[in-house]
DNA sequence: TGCTTGTTATT
DNA sequence: ATAACAAGC
């Protein structure tokens, strides 16, 4: 009797059954397909056992388990090493093809090239598509052939290749092609995890036709919330951008900077731990424990930054235009490296993205491409005037506000910026 | 997606 | 007196 063959389908940032570009592929063969997600111990030992994401991620694939039953199959869920897991699979199954989505990340780079090289030496083909972003890697390019590195120029180019080239067509998934077959679903304490109950707001197309008014109201439900699910990819951009394309501008233009800074990360990997311009190297950042302290407890006695600082750390949110006060606020007026503010926010947002979180940190530090200007200081009281004028979102946020309890603002205003034009200027490297 | 300062135009 | 604007940090 001859054994059936098998493709594996690899599930990683890419949570979803519709549109998805390798599914589609691997269903569109004869290989009858099993659809594999690997809890990565190399990304989860990092992080605490109620990790919000963790809680997220898992939903998702519960979701995405029942929808697969439905049609007779299941999903695989494994645990460990991708390695050892890659080991395991040719083993447990006859593997003759496997597919993933491409995830540009340096981590995960290394990993697919370590998971290619081995499939490769077991005669296994693997097809990696892209799949996260309209245009990957080196396919936005300046005439000159080098990366664009300013975000206007990138931008035109961007929506004049889409012009020319469009998008694929919506991939249907071919249900029929999974494998009928079951597989035991563990328990998210088995993978060493506990459930988080922190909400993962839905994405929200209602706001976009006024987008452009209220995006940086955060009283405000004025935000997609789009960015968590584009983060997992629990939805397609190539149906977010199909939507807004022709009739928001403005909403296409933020996923346009999404895949700015995942270009830049992509030709720059240093930036992870880089200054883009290394002309700011030789900034003496204060780097004061205590007062980061205070800027993670959202205790700095400037509602716009305490508000924002304690919606991320009860919601795993933050409005964008606070993130930007927050994030100018902690280096500028602090004085504290963005590393040490990047790393909190990756550690606190549930829609945590390297590229986007590193990009706009060093956008308020002024020291990443097309940055901010380092003599650009926000005014946090000024800021709120502008984005909050009746106090709602900071009210929501500080109960006690206009109570004795609150503290009186941890460095003023001024002085600070004085220091931080001086700090700035001295440091440049000439 | 700043802020300050100085200059000029306008009332 | 003040708004509007340019320039430099």
């Amino acid at each position: 009797m001859i054994k059936e063959m098998n493709a594996v389908f690899w599930f990683r940032r890419d949570l979803r059954l519709e549109d998805n570009t390798a599914l589609a592929k691997a269903l569109s063969g004869t290989l009858k397909v099993i659809p594999l997600f690997i809890f990565d111990t190399n990304i989860l030992d990092e992080l605490p056992p109620d990790d919000a994401r963790i809680t997220f991620i898992y939903r998702q694939l519960e979701k995405i388990n029942a929808e697969l039953k439905r049609h007779g199959s299941g999903l695989l869920i494994k645990h460990g090493d991708p390695q050892e897991v890659w080991k395991e699979m040719i083993q447990q199954f006859p593997v003759k093809e496997v597919y993933f989505n491409k995830d540009y990340e340096p981590y995960a780079i290394r990993r697919d090239e370590q998971v290619k090289t081995f499939l490769a030496a077991a005669n296994i083909p693997v097809f990696s598509l892209k799949d996260q972003v309209v245009f990957e890697e080196s396919e936005v390019m300046k005439p000159d052939g080098e990366c664009y590195t300013v975000f206007t120029p990138y931008k035109s180019r961007w929506l004049q290749q889409l012009k020319t080239q469009g998008l694929p067509a919506f991939q249907n998934t071919k249900w029929e092609n999974f494998e009928k077959k079951n597989f035991d679903f563990p328990s998210l304490e088995a993978i060493g995890f506990s459930e988080n109950p922190m909400p993962v707001k839905d994405a929200n197309f209602s706001v976009i036709g006024n987008y452009e008014q209220t995006r940086n109201l955060p009283a405000l439900e004025g935000t997609s919330n789009l960015s968590v699910h584009l983060r997992f990819g629990t939805v397609s951009i190539r149906d977010i951008v199909r939507k807004v394309y022709d009739k928001f501008p403005v909403f296409l233009s933020e996923l346009i900077w999404r895949e700015f800074f995942m270009q830049i990360l992509f030709h720059y990997p240093r930036v992870v731990h880089h200054n883009f311009r290394a002309k700011y190297d030789g900034i003496q950042w204060r780097n004061n424990e205590k007062e980061f302290e205070r800027w993670c407890r959202g205790e700095t006695g400037y509602p716009m930054v305490d508000a924002g600082m304690r919606e991320l750390n009860e919601t795993g949110y933050m409005h964008n235009r606070v993130r930007m006060v927050t994030a100018s606020f902690l280096c500028k007026h602090l004085l504290i490296d963005w590393r040490w503010g990047e790393a909190y926010f990756a550690k606190k947002l549930l829609d945590y993205e390297l590229s986007s979180n590193n990009g706009n940190w060093q956008w308020a530090a002024g020291t990443g491409c097309d940055a901010a200007p380092y003599f650009r200081i926000f005014n946090p009281a000024e800021q709120q005037k502008k984005f909050d004028k009746k106090l709602d979102y900071v009210k929501r946020w500080i109960p006690e506000l206009n109570s004795f309890n609150y503290p009186t603002p941890m460095v003023e205003h001024t002085f600070a910026r004085q220091r931080a034009l001086a700090a700035y200027q001295q440091g440049i490297i000439k």
